[in-house]
DNA sequence: CTCCGACTAGATAGATCGCTCTAGCGAGGA
DNA sequence: TCCTCGCTAGAGCGATCTATCTAGTCGGAG
């Protein structure tokens, strides 16, 4: 009993979403990947792909902003932090052959014009994700307001890098962005809280 | 006789694609919103739904493209142009109760590792829109490896900024994505070719 | 006129879709 | 012991999916 039937299920519900998509993925091809029972799976969720859908997007936000809180927090000052999530995300996505990358985006895209409660989801993880960490950056002396359109921004980079590298089996995109979002967080930053390592643009992008 | 059968077909499919992505679109979707039949569709499209999503997402970056530059050429500088296509994007998505953002953005994140040929012709597209935005830059006299990055980081905030702004019925992203593409611009050109307007913050992001 | 190729038209095959249904297993409580 | 109930198990329903197939229409070339 290492996970229970309900996790694996929502594990490899979030892995499929994030490579093929929402319409992309079939139930059948959930509990086989999981190896569920059929019975199992509208029995936890009983309102079918649709709540599946609601509980993954959840659930794969929060991990994934986890994931960033953890890489920032293990790195010495803000910059460097989102350097090294940058450059984990550009890691990953080689590993893993391009395939692993936001884990909502995907779905937020599919879903938007045709699925209010999942729309709203996806809604709901990105404002979580912003109002987050603006706090961060708020935390190191950022008036609300700019910290605010600096998260958006961060992620904005972040969303559409990982469009780019996936489509082009390459981390230009990601590269670039990391840059950009490392630059712009220095820029805001008031001049004591960045000890700044050489290597990124002082000013411009 | 306005419009050809086949060019019918090319269009409805364009639209359903930017709302629901490629497996969100059926064929007899294709055809009843084309007035078209149904064997028209594999008379013009022998090679199915990937030969017809492939010319699909040529056809729509390119046209995307020819916006760009059309608003672009219109306004009396290039600062002014990038700030006139993000307010441009931004007015359609509301008109359109963001549905209308980037026409292959959400084929290119459900097909990335699921079908190569369409994969192929989404980095194309991304690719080409790259080049031609570089070229413009450069011609600005900007340096061409510096010109290229510039391009790459426009077309992450308006990529990302589009799949926030569709999640959250709202153009705050897309905003914040004009004014990040605005200021790189600004810092990057050579002081002489800016008239620089006021309102974008002068440096940083 | 005839003939031919481009295109229209839609029925239909075969697979897969999301989902429902009944049946049964097995551990914990009465 | 027996019953209950959370969960497993998978057959199968109607709908829809992509794609194929045959038949028919129509205009222009010879």
């Amino acid at each position: 009993m290492p996970t229970s039937t309900r996790d694996r299920i929502l594990d490899v519900t979030a892995d499929l979403f994030r490579q093929h998509g929402f319409t992309g993925t079939g139930m059948k091809q959930i509990v086989t990947a999981a190896n569920a029972p059929f019975g199992s799976l509208y029995h936890f969720f009983p309102g079918g792909k649709e709540e599946l859908g609601v509980e993954v997007i959840r659930r794969s936000g929060e991990m994934y902003f986890e994931l960033f809180e953890t890489i920032v927090d293990a790195a010495p000052d803000l910059v460097s932090g989102v350097r090294d999530f940058f450059a984990g995300a550009a890691a990953v996505l080689r590993e893993t052959d391009y395939a692993d990358a936001c884990p909502i985006a995907t779905v937020a895209l599919e879903v938007a014009s045709s699925s209010e409660p999942l729309r709203q989801a996806t809604a709901e993880v990105f404002e979580s994700w912003i109002i987050r960490t603006a706090g961060r950056v708020a935390a190191h002396g950022v008036p609300n307001e700019e910290a605010r359109r600096l998260a958006i921004l961060i992620i904005n980079v972040l969303e559409g890098a990982f469009i780019l590298s996936r489509a082009s089996r390459s981390t230009e995109a990601l590269d670039v962005a990391g840059d950009a979002a490392i630059a712009a967080v220095q820029a805001a930053l008031p001049a004591s809280s960045s000890p700044s390592r050489d290597g990124a643009r002082p000013e411009g992008w």
